[in-house]
DNA sequence: GACAGTCTTCCATTTTCCGGAAAGTGCTCT
DNA sequence: AGAGCACTTTCCGGAAAATGGAAGACTGTC
């Protein structure tokens, strides 16, 4: 029946929210407004789909439109995102120890939790004279890597520690380690001494110093590192005291 | 053809993604993570369709849940939203001043912006000492009332004005203004002078004084406001105080 | 004024979504 | 123990909502 005279008339090709998600995505920290063409180009999708998508996420104040007809990312999403409790509660009671380390050190400090096989950079204070870095809050990186990712890899459960150690690991630079026997090693190493070490493992001219940040149960929820310039400290200095950093906000999670 | 038993079989009731979002509205600064039962019972849906798009929604982040079962808004919504333009943006840029006014007054410092027809409070600083109030980050309250409120809606589009001031007006308290007329000559007053006091109109112990913050085009797109305890200073010294914070941050939104 | 780029509306087609019912969990109380 | 209860999960036929090509409206540019 139907002969369907030319293009095939249409119907569903997948998961309805699945698909508004998938909009939402294509806005990134380089791209905070977008035209509809754009979303639809970024996300695979018929200019007439998208458009309508987009109409519902505005009708409820997920996204917004400017006069200009460009789309953004609407307040009613930050209020969301704002009772994530991860991100903003561990944020909030972290932030001033975090500035205390960065007065005392002059140096990058980054907050971190893991989620996946990934570490989420939660909140970041820069110093001017400090080695730049190049990771933004809402910024996602390998677990392999990091200061802040070998700690929370190192805590994490086992099958998530499995299956990044069996998969093919993300390689930054020349120091990058990549062989899993000796990863291995490196974790248990952050397990006993209560710190990790990122030796060039990012970037060559940057170092990393993480720490381990327990809630009440003492399970760890999230991580602290100091990034230096490579060969400017003692790590151990460095260590001890993102140590204490870490340790004293624990406490204050735990009230 | 089809008896149809007893029970109707089914079909759509309405967009689904209206429907996802709804159950997303079920959290709220109190209620940061529901059971199932809550969010079906909450957002007036059957359990096995809340089933459902929970599980949508976690497959993509959007919601996570615990090994306890319970469901929290995920650290995905988090990062989306700290994407949104007005909000974050906007915060970052003010609260080095917010901080400053705070110090300075020893009282509670309120940044909000406007979304349709209420205000939404994007920052606070409370001062331990100064009068308690009730608002967080992220609540919603009207325009007729606050300081805030005045402001941004003595600069709001002209539809969303007349929309206000011709409906039903919120009254919190015996002081609160509810008559159109008066109102009017508020707003002219807000727009001429550069500030708007809005004296124990939602609770009788407090008064507010607000300024509007303008983007690089001269458009008012935040205000700021001080709230003290009714009869304390002089408002017209921190009418002027507060005023010239807003300057300033309207400054260093320009650059 | 034709063109290339957006955005918006329409509609026949069909696939995904719906939700009652029932089975599966993990408790507390008798 | 096992009945009782509350919460969670799976199942399935049917129906309505979602789909996307095409065509129309509206720019701004050469």
């Amino acid at each position: 029946m139907s002969v369907s005279r030319r293009g095939r008339p249409a119907g569903p090709t997948g998961p309805v929210i699945g698909r508004a998600l998938r909009l939402l995505d294509a806005f990134d920290a380089e791209r905070r407004e977008l035209t509809l063409s754009d979303l639809a180009r970024r996300a695979g999708m018929p200019l007439s789909t998208t458009h309508r998508l987009m109409q519902e996420l505005c009708a409820w104040g997920a996204v917004e439109r400017g006069t200009d007809g460009l789309y953004r990312i609407g307040l009613r999403l930050w209020e969301l995102g704002s009772l994530a409790p991860r991100g903003p509660g561990l944020r909030e009671a972290a932030l001033p120890f975090l500035e205390d380390l960065s007065r005392i050190t002059r140096e990058n400090v980054q907050l971190a939790v893991r989620e996946g096989a990934e570490v989420v950079f939660v909140e970041r204070i820069a110093s001017s004279d400090a080695v730049p870095v190049l990771t933004r809050v809402g910024d996602r990186f390998a677990l392999t890597a990091t200061g802040v990712g070998l700690v929370l890899l190192a805590h994490a459960p086992v099958e998530v520690q499995e299956e990044l150690l069996n998969g093919p690991i993300v390689r930054y630079t020349a120091k990058t380690v990549t062989d899993p026997a000796q990863l291995r090693r490196m974790l248990a190493d952050v397990r006993s001494n209560g710190f990790s070490i990122s030796d060039r493992q990012v970037t060559m001219d940057a170092l990393s110093v993480g720490a381990p940040i327990r809630d009440r149960q003492g399970e760890v929820v999230a991580a602290v590192s100091l990034v230096v310039r490579h060969g400017s400290t003692t790590s151990h200095a460095l260590a001890r005291l993102v140590r204490t950093s870490a340790q004293a906000i624990s406490r204050a999670l735990s009230v």
